[in-house]
DNA sequence: GGTCGTATCAAACGATCGTTTGAGAATACG
DNA sequence: CGTATTCTCAAACGATCGTTTGATACGACC
């Protein structure tokens, strides 16, 4: 590790390059934002991204690796604090799964431009990089799918992974921003997306609530 | 126009490029298809792009064009057939909103592949291109807020378009077929996506169906 | 202090990008 | 038929891409 006086103006060079690789990902997307485009950013030689990461793409897993796992964590502790418990309410669960998603987009540290990122990241539809979003979100999706299950008892297990599904979309929708809500200019960012938090968690909980239906019933 | 005997094994060079770049477009993302990839699949000369759209962003443009026009012209010839009268259901003006975008997306003819590149688009997040499908979405979504507003009278305008917001992310999400739920083998993708277009319209349904609620006095 | 591993740097590599060129075929029209 | 227009084609343009190289600087360790 370097120690050198001006070696960096504050973090380390492999931090300042997932910094800038993150943000211009999220605003020209991972071929469209340049290698020479990211190390100008982050204020470092063009070979260091392949000294520390090898590649590019590894690189961009390692700016996935970095938010998910927090994002993950931070969502199964917000889960583990309520889950079992009879006063429990499934706001309590949907909170528990689209607030720390919330509070990801809100710190100051570059996580609103890995929203945007992870938005990208299921558009481009990828299959390595599809697989391994589904290795980390399966293992969260599940834990959350059974506490549903809990709170739900009339409805199909595969209703519920439905359900999670639209959530989670609407929620990966949202989070990036891409409404056509214009944000109103006298309303902080942070609390726009405060109000779509919680515009979410109602409706997604009217959602989910719904009875459950069998796709051979079907009324159409 | 063309008329010779092997100028095109089927449709006209234009539109050969057009249908190549969506579906490469839509696995590729906009950056990351090559203009050199399109025309081969085109089976088409290089110079053929430049020559009928002018340069690779009318190009993106001109596919966008193709499937929006006929995707809202639908959707307001459904709205049409419902709007106003008294027998009419929110489930079916939802259904007038997500039915196209799900027939769309069954087409042989591609459109599959553009309700990805739509997704994309989403998720590009350019200042240019959001500009362009602002203008034709804006026109649709201002129709089918005044028809919700008729059957949802105690919803605020607000709300009714921060909910439809909602719809369309979950819609776009579901349509483009981001969702974890591995569709099962032995079921056609036709009869998934109905599943999905029934579950979308029930839950979105229930949804907007909530009743409304004014941020000053949120629940937290 | 000399050696070794780590890190940064300017420079260049070959490949591929979007776009342009100019010649030549095919079609339309008088 | 002859001229004009439309279209296709191979080839090349300069720019930019991700990656590699080799030199150089610097802290760590014996």
């Amino acid at each position: 590790m370097s120690t050198s006086p001006f070696a960096s103006r504050e973090r380390t060079t492999k931090e300042r390059i997932l910094g800038a690789a993150e943000a211009l990902f999220a605003t020209h997307g991972f071929a469209g934002a340049s290698l020479r485009q990211v190390t100008a950013a982050a204020k470092v030689n063009l070979a260091a991204v392949n000294y520390h990461f090898g590649s590019k793409d590894k690189l961009i897993e390692e700016v996935f690796r970095r938010r998910l796992d927090e994002l993950n964590t931070r969502r199964l502790a917000a889960l583990a604090r309520i889950a079992g418990k009879p006063e429990t309410q499934l706001e309590d669960v949907l909170d528990a799964y689209i607030r720390p998603a919330l509070d990801l987009s809100r710190t100051d540290g570059g996580g609103a431009a890995f929203v945007r990122v992870l938005a990208r990241a299921y558009a481009e539809h990828n299959e390595t990089l599809r697989r391994f979003l589904s290795e980390n979100y399966g293992h969260v999706l599940r834990q959350f799918a059974g506490e549903f299950g809990r709170l739900l008892p009339g409805l199909a297990k595969e209703d519920i992974y439905w359900r999670l599904d639209i959530v989670t979309g609407a929620l990966t929708y949202a989070m990036a921003d891409f409404g056509i809500i214009q944000r109103k200019t006298d309303v902080a960012e942070r609390d726009h997306r405060e109000q779509a938090a919680e515009h979410l968690i109602r409706f997604a909980a009217a959602g989910m609530r719904n009875p459950s239906f069998k796709s051979s019933t079907a009324t159409r």
